[in-house]
DNA sequence: GAATTATTGTAGTTAATTTACAATTAAGGA
DNA sequence: TCCTTAATTGTAAATTAACTACAATAATTC
């Protein structure tokens, strides 16, 4: 039942809201919003005026940004030095899922 | 970079609201709460009055009791079979957390 | 010190959820 | 068939948590 313990179709569908992302990330709800507008990261919303949700990958994509914001770098510098590692966490993410389906 | 793609102590932190749990289960709002009273599933709760949050296993117990019930089963012996597979997933859950914190 | 980047503040509004009442449906036994 | 218990559902009124859209403030760089 390992996939039970880690089951990436579930994880990804995860949806938590402005709130909690920021409860866990310690990035302000304010901020979030404005790195959205700046497409540095997408949220799931399914109606017009609806609220935000972001999924586990987005998630990831905020604390690692964070980290190097800590670290010194500007935004634009972060977000391009995790570029490939996102790209590379999201091939990952779906190739597992698609083995999985495959069961 | 394999802590990344399933951190478990994040996938344990993502909090669903229950209009987002119905989504993903096909179970009806007014079910979950149901199950919720019957203590079945637990939501977090940070404020008293406020939003239930579900988190990655009890979404996962959500599912399995829904499998079982389709299968036939009454409620209580559902959440009964399933039993020792949580009490096995809960345990995994926690020892892989344990093992990354270490790192 | 002007321009750009990054972040923040908040008023007024809407979306989503809550509780607490009760009603309904389903299944199994006397 | 009637009764009991289990399982689920309906909804009004209130509350929580989000939204947008305005603008203002810091911080950094040229």
């Amino acid at each position: 039942m390992i996939e039970d313990l880690f089951d990436p179709k579930l994880v990804s569908q995860l949806l938590v809201t402005i709130g909690d992302v920021s409860d866990v990330t310690g990035i302000p709800q304010r901020r979030l919003r404005y790195w959205e507008d700046k497409k540095i990261i997408t949220s799931a919303c399914t109606k017009e005026g609806g609220t935000r949700k972001f999924d586990y990958i987005n998630i990831k994509k905020i604390i690692l940004i964070k980290e190097l914001l800590d670290e010194g770098y500007t935004l634009e510098t972060a977000v391009k030095k995790i570029e490939e590692r996102m790209s590379t966490l999201k091939k990952s993410f779906s190739l597992l899922k698609d083995k999985i389906d495959q069961k």
